[in-house]
DNA sequence: TGCGACTGATTGAATGATCAGTCAATAGAC
DNA sequence: GTCTATTGACTGATCATTCAATCAGTCGCA
């Protein structure tokens, strides 16, 4: 898909073109590309980076990186995708197993609060710079948010089904708990020195979790920290 | 105060010098400049807006911007201190008069969620654009945003002492309550074509409310939500 | 009142630096 | 010997910033 008229082919998915074939060496020399970008956008931002900076943390020279991306906008997209995909997978192995509808919320809280703080760089730069990306790769990356939401909305509507979670307003409650994710990256320069993550996950979940729990759901939620704290 | 060698001066709090001396006309052109930039960054973004878009906006040449501004940069910390300042303005004013504390903490909530929705362009700046200033200004809008949490930390430990908020960490909820303002602004593509404002800020308040109140603040909480509703 | 300095505001063309993106040349694999 | 990957010097465009020139008042003085 995609390809144009030259020869310049090959996608792996996210749009990008490359004038390299071999799939393995593009994912390589991506790779190495997107941590070294990943690194240098978060630290001076997407504009003050330059393709050489990138080339040169990447251990590559300036014009290999333009036969694996066509624009320095390519580099930002793979390096937003690369932290978006992070949640998508990341995020639904942690209830892997687990059946309790309020285990499940719970912990699909905590998971999400955990991947942010593990790509806590990458984070901010989407808020920092997905401005910067042509309206329809913008909007790719908000479909993608749009699906790591899905994720929460799931177990937000088992709970409410089974009468655990008060009939609020999903949307708002969904974002709601992103914004509590992602305020633990956007605000991390004023909880660094004073809070733990675990310490801030407690506390939040705690809020939100009275906030929108039903008598039972709540009684649920008791029961659940009982057995995670002795086990 | 902070006078350099030649004879460049005039400050007006910002730490921003002027050539101009006439603080009247500095005023002006400052606003007029500020005006164009805020609406120029916001929607292409601090590196891709010029100094000539914004004299072409404000309906003046581009070299004099530099008669009121000595670089790019000082025009990104006028406007950001531009908003900052019209929540510390705005937000006090909400609470005149009013001395049930659980209807100054739902007030400020409100009014922090409407200036935010007035300022929306430049609440998203903030997070965009923040780190293109130098570190010490940075810090300076950092220190503002303390100021705005302190306001609502104000009523919330109000609250607290009179048994009406839960004894929970201060720090966390009063984060979740900005997160929830800064949300309206930040995830507006989301919400714009789903929700009132009116409709996000009385769902959300629901939420932390629930969740932050002893029952002897949800009865005052649901006592004052009944007041409002007849009046 | 009328006129010629003087002061400070304003203009926009010119300068110089910075980079994104190109491409001719080279290296290395098979 | 062919084909692909890689290099890095080069080009052209884009601005931030400067500055010489102009303009608009204002004041002093006849």
């Amino acid at each position: 898909m995609m390809d144009n008229a030259d020869h310049k082919t090959i996608d792996l998915g996210s749009g990008v073109s490359s004038v390299v074939e071999d799939p393995l060496l593009v994912q390589k020399r991506r790779s190495q590309i997107v941590a070294a970008a990943t690194e240098l956008f978060s630290t001076q931002g997407f504009y003050r980076t330059t393709i050489k900076d990138i080339a040169k943390l990447a251990g590559i020279s300036s014009g290999l990186v333009y036969q694996y991306v066509r624009e320095k906008e390519d580099v930002l997209l793979l390096v937003l995708l690369d932290v978006i995909d992070a949640y998508a997978r990341e995020i639904p192995t942690s209830i892997i197993g687990i059946a309790d509808p309020i285990g499940r919320l719970v912990t699909t809280i905590d998971a999400y609060c955990r991947v942010i703080d593990r790509h806590r760089a990458g984070a901010v730069l989407a808020y920092r710079s997905t401005k910067s990306l042509s309206p329809p790769r913008r909007q790719l990356i908000q479909q993608k948010e749009l699906e790591t939401n899905a994720l929460l909305a799931a177990e937000l509507k088992a709970c409410m089904r089974a009468g655990l979670v008060r009939k609020v307003n999903i949307d708002v409650l969904v974002y709601h708990i992103v914004m509590i994710a992602h305020g633990w990256a956007l605000k991390s320069w004023f909880f660094k020195s004073r809070l733990s993550l675990d310490t801030y996950i407690r506390e939040s979940t705690d809020i939100v979790m009275v906030g929108a729990l039903t008598p039972a759901g709540a009684k649920r939620y008791a029961a659940w920290l009982r057995k995670k704290k002795q086990q």
